[in-house]
DNA sequence: CTTAGGG
DNA sequence: CCCTAAG
């Protein structure tokens, strides 16, 4: 595995890491899906904010929220077939981000555990071994022992404390070599099962995750359904020649999480707000915030989804891998959450009492608080989230081609596979104190809130049947302009095809062109005659050359001229031929009916 | 899966 | 480019 990353320390929130950052367009659509998170925390901070504001007269209080590059933990289920199924423990979201250099950072009362992540993962990761996957926006996908290092223990649903289960190794390393992807002592299958059927994952984007755009439209669920492989029929798996998109997938609707994401804006209310360089340290930063005494200030390192399974061939690439993780946490994510908030392990539900009454207060140690995500919350909302916020990047599709991505194990074709340096997602809620200056590293590792367990009932739930709130899982593909070559080849492939035969188009000029499907073809020629159509100066993009343009205007004229006739079926023969009848067309239109 | 069109 | 309705 090659990914290297940097220490978590630094994402933690004291050194934000200096790595390039995908371009700022890439970016925003990564913020984009990432909104409903960030609408979360932000909703959250602001709650808290509220409460203490209103209990105390603090002014200061902030919260940051960051998210932590790293851990997932993954284990292998079954291996029936030839099939893994592995259970994604965790993500959590990198702190990468803020491309605007701005961040907002505030202190945090009492936790210091950062060097303790940093301690540990650099001594799993075996130094080094990680490259930093902020940089494409992604998520490193390991490091399991800083789970145990940050969040020692976890509650389960019954109260149980259970360990959670680490395993340690990349990801893509272990499904590389067929070896297990991590121990499998706590099964809970309930969580989130993600099966993914097909082995076919050289499309350039997700195949589950597709952008619905209209949300509210009952189609919504059905096409989430047939994506995920809930209609899986028989041609599950099956994709056409020229489309590589298509998958399967399966998944109980039982999910629990507790997701993460981070959010580097502070409560719009009155919080105080320090900015820092991305790079730098915060103490500068941190220091100027005034230090009230009632006020409660606490970060929230991550969230962290509890579990996922995922089921994908030994065949299929990592890259493929990293993609279904990825599907599988946006699918996840895209029913909505709700915050929770736990105090000395149990459940606040009074959403009025204050702070200081639920007995999380700057004295305290706020090492007994903390943060869940529940499935549909209601709760979302209520802060505004600013689109400037720099958001950490996950999708991984338009990463890819954009930005170099981080070494991977696997080397693919640029474009489609290394969408992934972001699917990771693991969100654990990290509380830590950017306190500046000294911080102990791996002193405490309590800092970590310990996560309260999920709300089993609200897990329980679903969906399928519930709309999810609008998410947008799935991206466009990356926009490639047809260059001058290609609409010559799709020039020269209508005139002798015709306009009706796309598929034909694509298997003569576009066959190896995997990224042209025939409906690209087919959308290009119809902008090409939109192009023509119009005066040079209202178009746009690379100039095609007018001698081209004049072969569309014509091929158009004369394939319409044929409407009806033989739709050039009866062009078995060459294109010599065909350009003679398209000159004849040519001379129909000027007027001279044939 | 392909086509054809609208978005 | 995406999404859908149709065939």
């Amino acid at each position: 595995m090659v990914f290297k990353r940097k220490l978590d320390c630094v994402s933690v929130g004291f050194d934000y890491p200096n790595i390039p950052k995908a371009p700022r367009s890439c970016r925003r659509k990564v913020i984009n899906k990432r909104t409903d998170a960030m609408d979360l925390l932000a909703s959250l901070a602001g709650k808290l904010l509220e409460e203490c504001e209103s209990s105390s007269s603090a002014s200061s209080n902030a919260f940051e929220v960051n998210m932590n590059t790293h851990r997932k933990e993954i284990k292998q289920e079954d291996d029936d077939h030839d099939k893994k199924t592995c259970v994604v423990n965790s993500f959590s979201f990198p702190d990468d981000d803020d491309d605007d250099g701005v961040l907002e950072r505030t202190p945090v009362c009492e936790t210091k555990n950062v060097k303790c992540e940093e301690g540990v993962t650099e001594e799993e990761t075996g130094g080094g071994r990680f490259e930093q996957v902020e940089a494409t926006g992604g998520f490193v996908t390991d490091t399991c022992k800083l789970e145990e290092a940050t969040v020692p223990r976890t509650v389960c649903g019954d109260g149980e404390l259970k360990s959670p289960s680490c395993v340690d190794g990349s990801l893509a390393r272990r499904q590389g070599n067929h070896t297990k992807l991590g121990r499998d002592d706590d099964d809970d299958e309930k969580l989130y099962s993600y099966h993914k059927f097909s082995n076919k994952f050289k499309s350039y984007r997700s195949p589950t995750i597709r952008r619905i755009r209209k949300s509210l439209s009952s189609q919504y669920w059905k096409q989430m359904a047939k994506d995920l492989g809930h209609y899986r029929g028989a041609d599950a798996g099956v994709k056409s020649v020229y489309r590589k998109r298509k998958s399967c997938y399966g998944y109980n609707a039982a999910w629990q999480r507790e997701t993460i994401y981070k959010r580097r804006r502070s409560s719009p209310e009155r919080s105080s707000v320090v900015t820092s360089d991305g790079g730098g340290i915060s103490s500068g930063s941190v220091s100027k915030l005034p230090e009230k005494r009632d006020s409660v200030k606490l970060s929230i390192k991550s969230f962290r989804i509890p579990e996922l399974f995922i089921e994908v061939p030994e065949t299929a690439t990592v890259g493929s891998l990293k993609r279904t993780v990825m599907e599988a946490v946006s699918v996840l994510l895209s029913g909505g959450i709700r915050v929770g908030v736990v105090v000395h392990g149990k459940k606040v539900r009074d959403d009025k009492k204050t702070l200081s009454q639920t007995g999380i207060s700057c004295g305290e140690n706020l090492t007994n608080l903390g943060f869940t995500l529940e499935p549909g919350g209601p709760s979302k909302v209520h802060v505004p989230l600013c689109s400037q916020d720099p958001l950490v990047p996950i999708d991984p599709t338009n990463l890819s081609e954009r930005s170099a991505a981080p070494p991977t194990l696997d080397t693919k074709p640029p474009q489609a596979d290394d969408v992934d340096n972001n699917n990771h997602l693991e969100l654990v809620p990290y509380q830590k104190e950017i306190t500046v200056g000294e911080e102990e590293p791996s002193s405490d590792t309590r800092a970590i809130v310990p996560l309260p367990a999920l709300e089993v009932e609200a897990l329980a739930v679903v969906p399928l049947s519930q709309k999810p709130k609008r998410t947008e899982l799935a991206q466009r593909r990356t926009r490639r302009p047809f260059s001058v070559t290609e609409v010559e080849a799709l020039v020269q492939a209508v005139e002798e095809l015709g306009t009706g035969r796309w598929r034909d188009v694509k298997l003569r000029a576009f066959e190896s062109a995997d990224h042209r499907t025939y409906v690209d073809l087919k959308d290009k020629w119809k902008t090409l005659v939109h192009t023509a159509s119009i005066s040079p100066q209202q178009r746009r993009g690379e100039p095609v050359p007018q001698e081209l343009l004049d072969r569309v205007l014509r091929a158009y004229g004369y394939w319409s001229q044929r409407q009806g006739k033989h739709q050039g079926k009866g062009g078995g023969g060459g294109g010599a031929h065909k350009d003679a009848d398209m000159n004849r067309g040519r001379v129909v239109e000027s007027g001279v009916s044939v």
